[in-house]
DNA sequence: ATAAAGAACTTTACAAAATAAAGTACTTCA
DNA sequence: TGAAGTACTTTATTTTGTAAAGTTCTTTAT
């Protein structure tokens, strides 16, 4: 029985679905440009700028702006507080998931 | 690098945080009244009803209104629909945190 | 006997989030 | 040079979640 699950430990910011998906690819790859994870996460661009616009402002991930050639370039790159936070997330699902099975 | 990891694996309906609560709860109890449900899940009773309802319109779980003694009883048991959905979204979520960790 | 308080819900209203559509500012190709 | 494409952002719409209010009865106190 999931007598100690906490349901307030699985952080909003993440949960989101397309937010958890940038976090998973992130968790591993650093960081990656805007075009990178659009594919990676099969997101829409508007969806994709909104999402990581909510992770920046939480503090999770950086965005750099530059430029490759004379295309614009977006670097969205995991902090240490994001992975701090997706562990601890990562933490209170997978005890969950003990509980759960 | 979670190049298999598919969002959309994560079925919408349970990945809600208190769907997932009442999932969670029921996967191991199998079912519950509704205040203990609501007392495990420390949520409101308004929500409650509302996350029950759509629990029970994906056929995730079944309700029955009873009385206990002269109060009303509802008990929501999780089906066995509800429980292969909810193994099958541990699984992706097993997977997720595998590939992240 | 009856009014006040409480239990067990449901319904409706409101707020937040996700998605979709439209817009901007370029660049590249024909 | 103009049509299409890239790389986004902004705004609007829809969906979802939460909170507030309402309903129907029961229990307790007077």
């Amino acid at each position: 029985m999931p007598e100690d699950f906490n349901i307030e430990a699985l952080d909003d910011v993440i949960h989101g679905r397309l937010r958890l998906g940038i976090m998973a690819y992130l968790s591993t790859a650093g960081s990656a440009d805007f075009t990178t994870l659009k594919a990676k996460t099969q997101s829409s661009d508007g969806n994709l700028s909104v999402q990581v616009r909510k992770l920046e402002e939480a503090g999770y991930v950086t965005v750099e702006k530059t430029f490759a050639g004379k295309k614009p370039l977006t670097t969205i790159t995991l902090s240490e507080s994001g992975r701090k936070a997706f562990v601890a997330y990562l933490e209170a699902m997978r005890k969950l998931i003990d509980d759960s099975t």
